[in-house]
RNA sequence: CGGGGCGUAGCGCAGCCUGGUUUAGCGCACCUGCCUUGGGAGCAGGGGGUCGGAGGUUCAAAUCCUCUCGCCCCGACCA
């Protein structure tokens, strides 16, 4: 491809509404173009990249034998209200009516298709297993796009789908998609781990979350380097910094006007571990005291899971139930149902009294109370593995893909139903699986970039490799350029020919802008001597190749980079 | 949805507070010519703006007021 047929438009300066690295680069390299918050248009290089993952995607998907199919975009509101998504989910989805004012919506995922699709066409074991996948635009009402092309409202997506006649077919499917999603970052050049997740609205037993590392990222893990251990942070166990036993007696302790941990554990000069942390939550099936060790927090997921929906209780509220204010309550003396993190089971404490301005000292949990035992704390800097007591690692990161065991949860209401060998009928069992192609280019950026520009791994670059005849007033310099860009052609070699009247600065910019990872560099110095130079875009070293060397060198380069079939 | 910031040429910005020498300006990009060709050259000439939109105040509005739309950041949210 020649540069100058190519719309490329790069920019020299920053786009002041650009702060991911990843958004910065795509919009300055003439990758990407907004049109309107987290909606963005690919200009050809972008959709090259786009493409390119998206062969990855398929070759990988094709060899667990998923058959790619295309599903719409457009879903009709009944399908969503049998499995009642259409009421549970939000804003979030976009709906519309159609002229005849029947309910419409854009579909932000595929299981309600995927599965009233194999509610009509699977009818029996032997028609199973199966799965089925399509990279589709998915269409989300974020409440919040950002970062460029992270977190946009139109997004394409692979998603498949499996169908199995029984968990141990799930399963294996599950771990069929698990092996080609390692098999497809890998190869896209991305460092990432797999980590265990919350299936959220999703619903089902398991998920998993492929996460890349990146300051870019929204996402949090921790993670174990001794064991494995990996998971999100909504769902990451850990085990605190272990304290000493106190031998203190049960007492009230004056504590005039000091609410918070901080400013009791100053006040008595006793270190926040030994505190009770107590909060007040209103569930939809009343007050329930929440209890962690003074030095953690609360985490509103793990909560969320063991309460359902509920929220911080009001000052008034607190007063009400407990009679006290917020400062001051404790777990001991009352009939709330407490639910408390496992890490209090040992050890001697101080919370509040539930009395104005003083606090209890000496609490022995089981002793002086009972409650329900549930991992509802953070994990943080500190703690270690909940497997093996190494530390943990804290990364923020990029969810680049997600496995979900869903079991029964679609092809129940959708009814897709199978007969089994002794004629009876059962619901298949399914699992849904999706990876963010546009994710992974923005990650491999977030990754792979310095000063001047992106650092494409070969395998998702636009192109293999630029060339860049310096002084195109100069026929030799052309001639040869188009010699090796001929000759690169023919070996497969995906180039592209800076053939512009642009002077050699503007030439070196770019390329290293757009993130190439191999310039052929010809300059009328060299080729005097017979000489080009082959340049390597990640550590900037570059050698001095005789003329007649230079495609084997690229191609030797090329192989070393990791390109197939080279 | 709550908090903050910003909308002036393709991109980056100044001007706004204190309305009138502003015919709205600068750098880059763009067009023409000359010159130059190994890290975003130089010289000369040129094109491009309803100052996000609507309404208002005023003799006079990019500038002041009201409303509105859009975009970014933090948070909440995120199948």
């Amino acid at each position: 491809m020649r540069f100058s047929d190519m719309l490329i438009p790069t920019l020299r300066e920053t786009p002041s509404d650009a702060e991911a690295f990843s958004h910065i680069l795509m919009l300055r390299a003439g990758y990407i173009r907004q049109l309107a918050a987290g909606i963005y248009i690919y200009l050809p290089l972008g959709f090259k990249v786009i493409e390119k993952i998206n062969r990855i995607l398929r070759e990988e998907m094709n060899s667990i034998g998923a058959q790619e199919v295309s599903l719409p975009a457009l879903h009709p509101a009944e399908i969503w209200q049998s499995t009642g998504r259409w009421y549970e989910i939000g804003e979030e989805m976009f709906r519309l009516k159609d002229r005849t004012g029947r309910d419409m919506c854009l579909g932000m995922t595929h299981e309600e298709i995927m599965t009233w699709l194999a509610a009509r066409e699977i009818r029996s074991y032997r028609n199973l297993p199966q799965i089925w996948y399509q990279i589709q635009i998915k269409l989300r009402d974020e409440a919040r796009p950002k970062s460029g092309v992270l977190r946009t409202r139109e997004f394409l997506m692979k998603d498949s789908y499996s169908f199995d006649a029984d968990d141990e077919g799930l399963e294996k499917s599950y771990r069929l998609h698990a092996d080609a999603y390692h098999r497809i970052f890998s190869r896209c050049g991305l460092r990432f781990y797999m980590v265990e997740s919350d299936p959220g609205m999703m619903g089902g037993a398991a998920s998993h979350e492929f996460m890349a590392p990146s300051s870019a990222g929204e996402d949090e893990i921790a993670r174990c380097s001794a064991c494995g251990y990996a998971a999100n942070i909504e769902l990451a166990a850990s085990n605190s910094r272990k304290m000493e036993m106190m031998d203190w007696d049960l007492e009230e302790v004056y504590t005039p006007e000091k609410r918070t941990v901080e400013e009791v554990s100053n006040f008595l000069k006793t270190a926040p571990q030994y505190f009770i942390k107590s909060l007040l939550l209103i569930s939809d099936k009343g007050p329930v005291l929440a209890l962690i060790r003074g030095d953690a927090e609360l985490h509103e997921k793990k909560v969320e899971r063991i309460l359902g929906k509920h929220r911080p209780a009001h000052k008034t509220e607190v007063k009400e139930i407990l009679g006290v204010e917020a400062g001051f309550i404790g777990p001991v003396n009352h009939n709330v149902r407490i639910i408390a993190d496992p890490v209090l089971k040992e050890g001697v404490y101080i919370s509040g009294a539930n009395k104005e301005n003083y606090h209890l000292k000496g609490i022995r949990p089981g002793k002086h109370f009972s409650a329900e035992w549930h991992d509802i704390r953070l994990a943080k800097e500190g703690d270690t593995c909940p497997k093996c007591d190494s530390p943990l690692e804290f990364e923020k990161v990029i969810e680049i893909g997600n496995i979900f065991k869903l079991g029964t949860k679609y092809s129940v209401p959708l009814k897709a139903f199978y007969l089994d060998e002794r004629g009876e009928e059962k619901p298949v069992v399914m699992g849904s699986y999706g990876i963010g192609p546009a994710r992974i280019a923005a990650a491999a950026i977030e990754q792979n970039h310095d000063k001047d520009g992106i650092i494409w791994p070969v395998s998702i670059a636009p192109f293999d490799v630029e060339i860049l005849p310096l002084n195109v007033g100069d026929k030799n310099t052309v001639d040869i350029a188009e010699k090796i860009y001929r000759e690169l052609k023919e070996k497969g070699i995906d180039a592209l020919i800076d053939d512009r009247e642009e002077r050699a600065g503007v030439k070196f910019k770019d390329a290293d802008l757009i993130g190439i990872p191999v310039q052929v560099i010809i300059g009328e110095r060299n080729l005097k001597d017979g000489f080009v130079e082959v340049k390597d875009r990640k550590t900037r070293k570059s050698e001095r190749i005789k003329l007649e060397e230079t495609h084997e060198h690229i191609m030797l380069i090329l192989s070393h980079m990791g390109k197939e079939g080279t």
